[in-house]
DNA sequence: TCAGTTGTGGAATGGATCGTCCATAACGTA
DNA sequence: TACGTTATGGACGATCCATTCCACAACTGA
């Protein structure tokens, strides 16, 4: 009986996203976001509530992507393919963090940097999501391992924890200013250099090569490829 | 002639790196900071311009600091004790991001998160920084392959931006809510799984062998980050 | 000691921002 | 069709905050 909602909630929270993303918590303005969306501040406030729970709800359903995302790259299949998948997922992530021109970085590292600290909600809701993520990785280091992939001496856990650190440093150092062709050789290196199985230590060489050979994945077109220019 | 100042400028400017550690750029109030060193506004904005200014100042500070530590720990030596020193360092990190239980992180990630988005200084600071940081680190790895510690066939510079990026990941992923003990163990398991020559560490976990990747086939179904518009 | 110059700190200013309010619009139901 | 309910959006109020201003203090050189 009462009149309906004349916006689509899904949307008006992904316009938000956009401007969280773009300019911060703190640097994004409720008059923005209205009229982003085109909602005035009065449908905003009644459908959201106020600014911070506008945020706790952007910010949430990115953790959710952000896992979604990995486990559609990550979660199931044989375990031959296992070690191929995580050299998907990570250079996928890679890719992500070269072709952002705009240096907006990731809502949840920026979230997680803004505010953390002082909101509990934010700080629980990114340890969630690590800890999750490590989870995904660690069972697709074990099945690599099954598989002879990985070397089975290696502490998934461990592994998985490192590759999920190069997962996330490669957005910060991205965000900092390295360029995206360096952070694509950075996920190629962090593959490159995962325990193998086979008898101890022996010498490889071309193990982690100085490049110009085969060993540098050919990414499909990318949408962006600028040398930086962000600005 | 005139009257001199009262206040210490390096003391202010500690006081006001806390406030902007603490709190953010958009989140600290000049009160703050001028409570927080006792100066009154006046002298603050006589001294240091304005709020934006005041923040160069420290991030630029804090960014030299930055890299004054790595040097200390990285630069120059016997290169018999690089790879001890690339050990030193990296664990160093690890410690601060471990031992850093109020969750402030790095404050030259939070203002690279921030800030370097729109605001060119920032920006162009923070990429210098870690264009130091990885030359630091491509020289020691270069004296470790040197001495044999590291497997020469590697690219050290391909290596320095993986440790630069576990660095910079753990600092991350610490923020991000990982426990101590976890951040502890990446620092451990990066230096691990190195590429060492021939002989052979096989204490560590991930006692290493190089690989190569299998390179990385499908295409990125989603050319952007997580979140995927439905537009 | 005196005058001139600069530092000091708190009050005042001006602009921006969050959140509320309210008159009105749109819809379903009786 | 008329009514009740909820959505809408722009105006409004209160607060906050960066920056300026100013009266006064402290110091130095003459």
């Amino acid at each position: 009986m009462p009149r309906p909602r004349a916006f689509d909630e899904r949307q008006v929270l992904e316009r938000a996203r956009e401007q969280f993303w773009a300019t911060g918590y703190a640097g994004t303005r409720m008059d923005d976001i209205a009229q982003a969306t085109g909602l005035g501040k009065g449908s905003l406030y009644g459908a959201f509530g106020d600014k911070s729970k506008l945020f706790h709800r952007v910010f949430g359903d990115w953790c959710t992507a952000v896992v979604e995302v990995a486990e559609e790259r990550l979660a199931g299949g044989p375990d031959a393919e296992a070690l191929a998948r995580l050299s998907g997922y990570v250079h996928l992530m890679a890719e992500n963090a070269a072709s952002d021109t705009e240096r907006r970085g990731c809502l949840l590292a920026k979230g997680a940097a803004e505010l953390a600290q002082r909101d509990p909600t934010v700080a629980g809701r990114s340890a969630e999501t690590m800890t999750a993520l490590l989870t995904l990785l660690r069972t697709e280091i074990s099945a690599a391992q099954r598989h002879g992939d990985i070397d089975s001496a290696a502490d998934p856990e461990r592994l998985a924890a490192l590759l999920l650190t190069v997962v996330r440093g490669i957005e910060a150092v991205g965000k900092a200013g390295l360029d995206p062709e360096t952070l694509r050789n950075i996920a190629d290196t962090a593959l490159a250099v995962l325990p193998k199985p086979g008898g101890g230590n022996a010498s490889r060489p071309g193990a982690v090569r100085p490049a110009r050979t085969n060993s540098v994945p050919s990414v499909p077109s990318r949408p962006h490829d600028p040398p930086d220019s962000a600005q």
